[in-house]
RNA sequence: GCGCCCGUAGCUCAGGGGACAGAGCAGCGGACUUCUAAUCCGCCGGUCGCAGGUUCGAAUCCUGCCGGGCGCGCCA
């Protein structure tokens, strides 16, 4: 339980006491001005209705009947707020709870039915870029901050390795394998061929294993054995930079197995017997309006093929049947209009509403020198994920993606980023837990070690502190269920600030046994939050810097 | 035109209906004989896009405008 909620729980315990009332929404919060306490509640304000009395008289009341040995200090301020302060013995109590639990505090074990969170889902037809990266480390971190809040998490990659796109990646490649032998391939459309440097790398690898073997092919065939031999090629190269990322995947998903296994016929079967669908102007239609579509959609081309919204439902579909509670969708902004559309056939498939959801990434705009870096393959231009990852490293560029909400554009500052490394936010919070190891170590002790807070009052630092460090769990259970991570980066932030005054103000190893302790307490508890908090975002906690 | 998202300090961004709106960067000025100065302290800097409304109370909720982004295909 979040120290906010235990407060919450006295709050209400008292108004029970001073008014015989019970409440159910009792609002905690931590006030901006120190001024105003260590925790303050509007309970006298926001019930007043319920009262029908002063305020301010009401909070008089309840204040008073605030546990003493919780509460060291309260008053009652404003228009009827309570603010109050927490005993020493309190604070001193939750710290010990921190301390025990080690990195476990804050967190729950996994339970209930699987959430299935589905992010980056890149078709093998080039290197991920730098979109894909934001994607990776938000999808990446979403699903350990749900896992660290008590959830099941499935992490699911899906892709489609056939296709007209991988026709055409297969036939970019034979074209530029064909120029390795002063030869012309016949391509349908030169505009159409994919470009980067890694197609003439593929075409070199294919020359390297096979010769000359696909001029001597009848083309078509040849394209279609260079196809897959792509398709692998940028499968390989994907998965190498997503583990580079730190990005573990439980499932990678393949479209085509969809249609092997037949779902995709059986779910468009299920929506036409089910009276969803109409055809039309020799296509089939799904009535998507009935359920809350802007219009309805085609689900079978005039050609006969499928449109991607076939498969798709049959993969939401596939979730729904392996189990899990809810699925969740990572997507860009390209396909923000979609959710609605794949949501309407779900619903006619049966499904309950809350199982679907998505959260839109939007989009990153690479900023160097004050100007927008295009998505162009010029010299010193670098696009991809993996060159970012050369230019940055990993855990600046997680730390990066993930600092600002995923809901907003972002400019990624390469200047901030490299340049001015040394006041770059990810070191900042990394430096506070190399100067907590170096206590450590010089103190010839592990921070394990210590499991409990001697008595004693706080100074005003260390105080603020501790109750920034009793914060992590309500961090913890809002960001997932919000499904944000921003509040992560920003909390530890927040939280290296405190330490850092903290250390200016206060020499740890005193040589007085309690009094050392005690600050020892405090180094280890937050040496064990920074760690915890960085393990979410996928960013190391580096013992020396 | 319609839908989704965004508009907060010079720049990048936080802000769970509350009490004088915050941080980092940039700028200026201070602090190392001490456990790491990748740090700390101070100063400078804001009509929270605009206008209404709901509320005891609005950056936050509602409506309408203005500005920006992304969508709006029998492409995936």
């Amino acid at each position: 339980m979040s120290m906010e909620a235990r407060i919450a729980e006295e709050v209400r315990r008292a108004v029970r006491s001073a008014t015989g009332l019970e409440l159910d929404g009792v609002h905690v919060e931590r006030p901006n001005d120190p001024g105003h306490g260590d925790y303050a509640t509007n309970v006298a304000l926001a019930h007043a209705r319920t009262f029908r009395r002063n305020p301010r008289e009401v909070a008089g009341e309840i204040a008073g009947a605030l546990d003493a040995a919780f509460v060291e200090k309260v008053e009652v301020a404003g228009p009827g707020f309570i603010n109050f302060w927490l005993s020493a013995g309190a604070l001193a109590g939750e710290l010990t709870v921190l301390l025990r639990s080690g990195e476990a505090y804050g967190r729950r074990e996994p339970s209930g039915k699987p959430v299935n969170l589905e992010f980056v889902s890149a078709n093998p037809t080039g290197p991920l870029h730098v979109g894909h990266g934001r994607h990776a480390a938000y999808g990446d971190s979403l699903a350990r901050i749900l896992a660290a809040a008590g959830r099941k998490v499935s992490r699911e990659f899906y892709f489609n390795d056939g296709g007209n796109q991988i026709r055409l990646l297969g036939e970019s490649v034979a074209a530029r394998y064909a120029e390795l032998y002063g030869r012309e391939w016949p391509v349908s459309d030169p505009d159409a061929l994919y470009k980067g440097e890694y197609i003439a790398e593929i075409a070199r690898t294919a020359a390297d294993r096979a010769g000359e073997r696909y001029l001597e092919m009848e083309p078509a065939a040849a394209v279609r054995e260079l196809s897959e031999f792509a398709a692998d090629w940028c499968m390989r190269d994907i998965r190498r930079t997503l583990k580079r990322a730190r990005t573990p995947f439980d499932i990678f998903f393949n479209e085509r197995s969809l249609y092997d296994s037949g779902e995709v016929e059986r779910v468009v079967e299920r929506l036409r017997e089910g009276g969803y669908t109409y055809e039309r102007d020799g296509a089939l239609w799904l009535r998507s309006t009935d359920f809350g579509d802007d219009k309805d959609r085609v689900l079978v081309k005039s050609d006969g093929g499928y449109t991607y919204m076939a498969p798709d439902l049959a993969y939401h579909l596939n979730k729904w049947e392996r189990g899990f509670a809810r699925a969740v969708d990572i997507w860009g902004a390209d396909h923000a209009g979609y959710p609605p559309r794949i949501r309407a056939g779900l619903l006619a498939l049966g499904l309950p509403e809350d199982f679907f959801d998505v959260e839109i990434v939007r989009l990153v705009k690479l900023m160097r020198e004050g100007r927008q870096v295009k998505a162009s393959k010029r010299a010193g231009n670098f696009v991809t994920f993996d060159e970012l990852l050369d230019e940055v490293g990993v855990d600046v560029a997680r730390y990066f993606f993930v600092r600002s909400s995923h809901r907003t554009e972002m400019n990624f500052d390469l200047d901030l980023a490299v340049r001015q490394s040394d006041e770059n936010p990810v070191y900042y919070v990394q430096y506070a837990h190399a100067r907590i190891a170096s206590i450590f170590r010089r103190a010839g002790l592990g921070p394990e070690e210590i499991r409990e807070v001697p008595e004693g009052e706080f100074a005003p630092e260390e105080r603020l502190l501790v109750l920034e460090l009793l914060d992590y769990p309500r961090i913890l259970e809002s960001a997932a269920a919000r499904r944000e991570v921003h509040p992560v980066p920003i909390y530890l932030e927040a939280l290296a600030t405190k330490f850092h005054q903290f250390y200016t103000v206060h020499r740890v190893l005193v040589g007085d046994e309690a009094l050392q302790r005690r600050r020892l307490a405090l180094c280890a508890a937050t040496k064990t939050v920074l760690k915890s908090g960085l393990e979410l975002l996928g960013v190391e906690a580096p013992e020396r810097m």
